[in-house]
DNA sequence: TCGCAATACGGCAATATTGCCGTATTAATG
DNA sequence: CATTAATACGGCAATATTGCCGTATTGCGA
């Protein structure tokens, strides 16, 4: 794909928009690669100057480079929407750039995913899914259950239907948010299935790129029941539900620090971090980057539809705050307080 | 994703390759699109002089452009595999190249997909069928019946086992190789499900690129049951297989005459040709392109899952020779003789 | 408070890519 | 067989991109 200057310029605005802190034509570049736009940093710089030129961005600081002007946020509130809608790694954006959560203050908002499954199913499901958590093949440890009534989905005010209850997980795109907020920015390349063998990732057995899909992967898995996460979680063989995603290089000490303060919230979802600039179970990582693989927040409704209970899933489903969360381990005394 | 030199020089050298034939700077280049490499043919010409320099290509007449020599050939076999395995992309291309079907003589090897399910199946997985080819939703109008014994997929040496039959059904992605016979690089974009309304095609309503998934799209909709082939067929609204795919503009009046061709072979699975450098159906085509809408050869497969018939797809599965293959009117004439 | 280390910038020169165009060659046509 | 039209090539100059490097600024630690 060709872009045209001025269509590398909207982008380097958007990505200034998003970040809503001033930056340098490192970090610029290195955001863009997300975006299809693979540009040096110098190359960066020399947009930078146009656009400055322009009026839209201006030097901030020498040292923390630039920033938008009022009439550079104009024009990306104006500007033709990048965005191929529809396909799933836009949406993934859109959410995480909506998503606020302040890791230090260990709180804020998620994404999170919904499954919708019939109310007398409520402890048959309860059982389903907490020995799902219980072997860590979930995102994190944290679980919420809804009953008929309450909203589910704040974006699309959508209500639990009578006779049914939701059940609400982290969706693991959450973390690209919550890394982003600390400058590192994760890119989401393939949803897939992981095998498992002997309770030990082995290999990807499919691979769906987000920027070629317009159905979260996850949820096709499920319906075309090829995951099999009960099985997993019993005899520690199994595929299950994986995201492969990568970030700079530069960032893999910060990566492993965080991922210990996320251990300490139930938001631990990493399954691995590989090496920089090499493959992470046989899929090849970007120059100077590294892979990152994580659980899929679905992977207990995965569960779910294996047990034969009758789920509606909808991943990427909406924002809802993260104190709202109960463990998986508190869940029976959460669900008898009701709604 | 950036490329080296190096790997755009074996790209080069692998598209040349793969056409048999000399080719121009023009032509190299319209292949290359498909595979990543976005330059203008200047540019190709002075790679193409530093790889006659290196004794890989020569100018075979200033008419007909460059062909690989003896020593560019083994440097394209020895080469490192270029191909990300595994995603159907690959596979297609993979296919394309074996596939050999001279449209002139109307005859040749054609990439097929089967469909196994139980023998005692067979009159109502018929019935079902049948409609679908009569009401055009299948790749062109043949369909193969094969028993127990036979070889249903020659690479793999598979044979229908006992108790079952294998519906053969032309692979649409046959439709890409014929073209490039002819001269006329056809890329695969996405498959997808198209929404008809009142028996005319109205929009896709999932996509899923064939660079992006190591699953054909339409074997994961079938299994997910997002299709609606079979109401589609029955009352003109649902959701039926289709594949979205661009050519060079330059090519349309080519492209039009020989889906001309194609109708008298029962090869017509085009549903729609667009308006150069327009989109098609939303989907926006690359600069100097159009869009072409192809009918999935799995239709009647879908339509048989969708009638609750056990089936068991395979879509790529092999070559077969085009003239083994019947129309479907005259099936019924055909399995009486049996295999 | 002072100095260091880190970070971002932009100058400069080397490449890489592209557009434009005149020329050579050849298939096809009359 | 002569002519025409089409096609591919490569020269040249204009851009675009990149690597390398010295300088300016500033957060942070001594």
């Amino acid at each position: 794909m060709k872009l045209t200057s001025e269509e590398i310029q909207q982008r380097i605005l958007k990505v200034l928009h998003r970040l809503g802190r001033p930056a340098g034509s490192s970090q610029i570049a290195e955001l863009l690669r997300g975006w299809g736009v693979d540009l040096s940093e110098r190359s960066i710089r020399l947009y930078l100057l146009q656009l400055d030129a322009a009026g839209l961005t201006q030097l901030e600081s020498r040292r923390a480079g630039r920033s938008l002007t009022a009439k550079g946020l104009a024009e990306v509130e104006q500007g033709p929407a990048i965005e191929r809608v529809g396909f799933v790694a836009g949406q993934i954006d859109e959410l995480n750039y909506r998503m606020g959560f302040r890791l230090r203050a260990g709180m804020g908002t998620l994404v999170v995913n919904t499954t919708l499954l019939p109310a007398r199913d409520e402890v048959a499901a309860l059982e389903v899914v907490r020995p799902v958590f219980a072997a860590r093949l979930g995102m994190g440890s944290r679980l919420l259950v809804l009953r008929a009534g309450a909203v589910y989905d704040v974006a699309r005010a959508a209500v639990v239907p009578r006779g049914k209850i939701a059940l609400v997980t982290v969706c693991s795109v959450s973390l690209n948010g919550i890394f982003l907020k600390e400058g590192i920015p994760i890119t989401s390349r393939y949803g897939g299935l992981l095998e498992f063998r002997n309770r030990l990732p082995a290999r990807f057995t499919e691979l769906l790129a987000y920027g070629g899909t317009t159905q979260d992967p996850l949820e096709l898995f499920i319906r075309a029941n090829m995951t099999s996460v009960r099985k997993c979680e019993q005899t520690g063989n199994g595929l299950v539900g994986a995201s492969f995603r990568e970030f700079p290089s530069v960032a893999l000490p910060a990566v492993l620090k965080i991922r210990d303060q996320l251990r300490l919230l139930g938001l631990d979802g990493i399954l691995a971090v590989g090496v920089p600039n090499q493959p992470l179970y046989g899929i090849p990582v970007g120059e100077g980057r590294t892979g990152l693989v994580v659980l899929a927040g679905l992977n207990p409704a995965a569960a779910l539809e294996e047990a034969g209970i009758a789920v509606e899933n909808r991943s990427l489903a909406g924002l809802l705050d993260y104190v709202k969360f109960p463990e998986f381990r508190h869940l029976n005394m959460w669900t008898r307080r009701g709604e």
